[in-house]
RNA sequence: GCAGAGGUACCCGAGCUGGUCAAAGGGGCCGGACUUAAGCUCCGGUGCAAAGUGCUUCGCAGGUUCAAAUCCUGCCCUCUGCACCA
């Protein structure tokens, strides 16, 4: 009955490995298939999301190796990163310790789940042996010019002496002490991502992404087209440039506008009346961070600076203010501002009385007025204060601007990208250290590359007194010799971004145990070709990773380490995960699942549940753990795969989970059952190989189409119910059922390999299922078996509708049915049936030679029988309003049947112990309309395909 | 606000190059067989009507067509991402 998952699942994980079956190495003689799952952070155990990624990964790496590919299927661990470092002030530890006690955690989970990774590939990030490689190309970078050192400012604590990050900053205050936060200016280490800002963005056309992901990646990047207008300041030396999109509104410009923190402005109110209220505003601005100055402000505030600025073109002067929603980080940090053509600055024209002046048409020959909302399209110039521009239109108006700009020396058009180049440096410990020595005498020298790794001391220790970066104060870490001059000189603290380490992973997973460089560039160069065949991760990490990992594909592209520039081909992103929680429907808002069966919190209503986002935050997560313990590795993966194609969301449901493990059995029911059959040949067997090219066919195309969903129904679902078809119709063929439990056991293995595995054992399968290619089945394909299938499918439709029949029938008869009469179709009537189908392969024109072709029919002259004659001939061919004719409808199968004069009553006959048993009946009979007698009348209702069926 | 995805029977979910669609598959529920019994397993039912191919359904309202879950238009709702971006 149940088996013992534990003990299967282990000994074939156990073999496997002994085996070696996932070790693979570059074989040019072979097609290569890379899938990968994106970089885990080792947090502890392995969550359901990951489960649901790696299922989904090892169905398709199992799939690819049965289709003959070389799989790189490889696992490995992002590991640094600050909860490290957080969990070691926790216990007093170091975050080495921590990790490598998570990623035996994470790994030992996965090693349960029977995923099929080349082990000997897996790396950690953390380790020198990996990150050295991060110092290494970093210092490649630096040669390239790819590299700079510039202020940027960062969150300061000025309490706990120390940088925040994003997320220990908390309404802006620190974490920890609930100091307000400030910006402090810092040097920093950049990558120049901008300069590869083009190629990302063209190349997006080229790749294989979701739509979604590649909008995402086309915002961040934001390229837009525009123009740099330089303004003069009255009474002053200065100019201030704002960059626009709209240098078409240029002559609607009625003040200009700073960010608080824009150089401009100090000298701008230096020892002014304006002073005061600007330092205000650049101070309350200062302390938000730029994600609250973007998510956050509602209020458009601003202040004048007492200044004008002179219009390049018209020669106005407008006043300049500082204001809240500028961002100094975008473009120049000053906007001129159009209230006559841009919401936001009508708003704030409104709000400090400043005048709106309409320079646009929407159509031409228009007469320009103030609008709210205002009009934001492309439109017809007006009111232009010199000649020559009124009435040209869109961007043949932004370039006539540009041009006179150009020509004046007061502006030029340009092109403005959002993406910045990526601020690398971290002031944390759990990093990979920048390679750099800072020397009184040479400046900033890098390491030579001879003395890497700069390797992170382990002989720290970690507490919540200790603030600041534990770098900073570790004498043994900081003291270094100018490898310039030799001269003593202190090391970098800085350690990079995390996501350094994940842009390049998946090409050291082509050369993982390199100790001589990063990887070899013709590993690199096979398993990489065309990209990563398949890369499965979530949709949180659609711009950030996937833009780093993509720039610095390109940035080793150009220093020759690799010839491919775009890292990933396929991009499966997984859908979330859901599973129930409280939820109060008029308060719209989900609980935690403590709450469950209680109370709404806030408006005490009864809660429903809803199905929500796993997350810690509502407790509303499984453990994978648990399940496998349960259920075993096998049906949590048939669960997982079997409850959502990967894209879709997919709720979590605890009695799913129980009828996939029931389906898990009567599979393995099945192939027990199957090893004591008698061995005897019948009709069924041909018909049991025709299912099995069909479905095997199916499952190979849903599959390469990473439709899992769809391949697991047909392999753990279809497969079953035609094998019960098969033994309940009295199939029992040894070699049929050989080669039908053989080629099944395959199909079973990328979703459930242990049991697959097994079942192979059991079949004598030669070698391990988990190395094996698909069985070969051509011989199958080359035969028709259109008949066999047809009439199988006749036999099922046929006791489907008596059954139907039988329970109207029985409402009209005292005593239990007993008795059927099948009367099938008279034989005139399969004539005009085969006819019709004939006729409709060659094309005949039924609407307009239909009828003489009728009346032209020896059984035409019958009189009695002209009018069944024209009905049946009409349901043949052209059929009703809503329905079209047989021709039409019927299956291939079916049209094989007619055309070959299927014989339905002796097909009856020879079944009808069968039949009979079905239906809960004693006898069957059956016979042409016309052979016997005519019970009930049902003659008349008679039809090739579709018999006239009576009850008695 | 912008962009993308979507709304299918009690629930999840296929279908959506128009007809073979009362709509696959699964869950749940109901009934039958097996069993001492529950479970497991097997068979069947699950819009209404009916000794049979009929009727009303695929977010709502229209439209195209001989024919619409499928195509078009408008509206409503949900989800995801982006956003004072100049």
């Amino acid at each position: 009955m149940s088996y013992d998952a534990h003990e299967v699942e282990n000994k074939w994980q156990r073999i496997w490995a002994e085996d070696r079956v996932f070790e693979v190495e570059v074989d040019i003689s072979k097609p290569k298939f890379y899938c990968l799952e994106m970089f885990p952070y080792p947090s502890g155990n392995m969550h359901m999301g990951h489960v649901r990624n790696y299922s989904i990964g090892d169905a398709m790496a199992r799939f690819q190796r049965m289709m003959g590919k070389n799989v790189l299927y490889p696992m490995g661990y992002d590991s640094f990163g600050m909860p490290a470092e957080n969990a070691a002030k926790k216990e007093s530890g170091h975050p080495h310790t921590v990790t490598e006690r998570n990623i035996s955690m994470i790994r030992a989970d996965q090693e349960r789940m029977g995923y099929s990774y080349d082990w000997r590939r897996m790396f950690a990030t953390s380790t020198p042996e990996y990150y050295r490689w991060n110092q290494e190309i970093f210092l490649k970078f630096y040669e390239a010019g790819l590299v700079e050192r510039r202020f940027a400012p960062v969150n300061w604590c000025n309490d706990c002496d120390t940088v925040l990050a994003n997320e220990q900053v908390k309404n802006n205050r620190c974490w920890r002490c609930g100091l307000e936060v400030v910006q402090k200016d810092m040097a920093q280490w950049f990558l120049k991502m901008t300069m590869y800002a083009d190629e990302l963005l063209e190349e997006l056309d080229e790749i294989e992404f979701p739509e979604n992901v590649k909008t995402m990646q086309r915002n961040w990047i934001g390229r837009s087209q525009g123009a740099h207008i330089n303004f003069e300041i009255v009474d002053s030396g200065s100019v201030i440039g704002a960059f626009t999109t709209r240098p078409d509104t240029i002559f609607g410009v009625t003040f200009v506008t700073l960010s608080p923190e824009h150089p401009l402005c100090q000298e701008l109110v230096s020892g002014t009346e304006y002073e005061e209220a600007w330092t205000e505003l650049r101070d309350e601005c200062s302390r938000m961070t730029e994600f609250e100055r973007i998510n956050m402000l509602k209020e458009k505030k601003g202040v004048p600076l007492g200044k004008f600025a002179i219009n390049p073109l018209s020669g106005e002067e407008v006043p300049i203010y500082a204001g809240n929603f500028v961002v100094a980080s975008y473009g120049t940090g000053a906007v001129m501002g159009v209230p006559g053509h841009d919401q936001r600055d009508y708003d704030f024209a409104k709000k400090y009385g400043i005048p709106i002046k309409p320079v646009l048409v929407r159509n031409k020959g228009d007469v320009a007025e103030e609008e709210n909302p205002v009009f934001d399209g492309l439109g017809w110039m007006v009111n232009s204060t010199r000649e020559t521009f009124d009435g040209l239109f869109g961007n043949e108006a932004k370039e006539a601007v540009i041009s006179s700009l150009e020509n004046e020396g007061s502006g030029h058009g340009t092109i403005q990208y959002r993406l910045k180049d990526w601020l690398l440096s971290r002031q944390r410990f759990w990093g990979t250290p920048i390679p750099m020595i800072h020397c009184d005498d040479c400046g900033v020298v890098p390491v030579n590359s001879s003395d890497l790794p700069v390797e992170l001391p382990l002989d720290v220790k970690f507490s919540w007194e200790d603030s600041g970066n534990p770098l900073a104060s570790n004498n043994k870490f900081l003291e270094a010799t100018c490898p310039n001059c030799g001269n003593q000189a202190t090391r970098e603290t800085d350690t990079m971004d995390t996501f350094y380490d994940s842009s390049w992973y998946f090409m050291r997973f082509a050369d993982s145990n390199n100790d001589s460089e990063p990887f070899a560039s013709q590993n690199v160069n096979y398993w990489l070709e065309g990209g990563v065949d398949l890369y499965i991760g979530g949709i949180e990490h659609a711009v950030m990773h996937l833009l780093y990992a993509r720039f610095f594909t390109k940035a080793t592209r150009d220093l020759g380490m690799n010839l491919v520039g775009e890292p990933f081909g396929r991009l499966v992103c997984q859908g979330m995960l859901n599973a129930p929680a409280p939820f109060c429907v008029s308060c719209n808002s989900e609980y935690h699942v403590d709450y469950f069966g209680g109370k709404c919190p806030n408006c005490g209503n009864t809660l429903s549940t809803r199905s929500v986002k796993m997350g810690k935050s509502l407790g509303n997560t499984i453990s994978p753990g648990d399940m496998v313990e349960k259920f075993g590795a096998d049906t949590v993966r048939l669960f997982i795969l079997f409850g959502a194609n990967p894209e879709a969301g997919m709720d979590w449901s605890d009695s799913a989970l129980e009828a996939n493990s029931r389906q898990m059995n009567q599979i393995i029911e099945a192939f027990r059952n199957a090893s004591d059959i008698e061995s005897k040949s019948c009709e069924m067997d041909d018909w049991l190989l025709g299912r099995l090219l069909d479905n095997r066919t199916r499952w190979v195309d849903a599959m390469n189409d990473v439709s899992l969903r769809e391949g697991v129904m047909i392999s753990h679902f279809e497969m079953l119910s035609d094998w019960q078809w098969y033994r309940r119709r009295g199939g029992s063929d040894k070699s049929t059922i050989q080669r039908y439990l053989t080629n099944w056991a395959e199909m079973l293995a990328p979703a459930t390999p242990h049991i697959a595995e097994e079942f192979w054992n059991w079949l004598g399968g030669e070698g391990l299922l988990a190395s094996n290619t698909l069985s070969n089945i051509s011989d199958l394909s080359s035969r028709n078996w259109s008949n066999i299938l047809a009439r199988e499918e006749y036999l099922r439709d046929l006791i489907d509708s008596a059954r139907n029949i039988k329970s109207l029938a029985q409402k009209h008869s005292e005593t239990p049915l007993t008795k059927m009469v099948i009367q099938t179709s008279p034989s005139w009537k399969s004539e005009l049936a085969c006819n019709a189908v004939e006729m409709s392969i060659l094309d005949f024109d039924f609407k307009e030679k239909g009828q003489d072709y009728l009346k032209n029919l020896p059984i035409f002259e019958n009189e009695n029988l002209r009018g069944e004659i024209f009905q049946t001939w009409m349901s043949l061919t052209s059929g009703t309003k809503k329905k079209r004719g047989k021709i039409n409808t019927w299956s291939e199968g079916q049209k094989t049947l007619v055309k070959n004069r299927f014989d339905e009553s002796s097909t009856i006959n020879k079944n009808s112990d069968f039949i009979a048993n079905s239906l809960g009946i004693e006898s069957v009979t059956s016979y042409r309309v016309g052979d016997g007698m005519d019970v009930a009348g049902k003659a008349k209702v008679s039809f090739p395909l579709e018999p006239g069926i009576a009850f008695i």
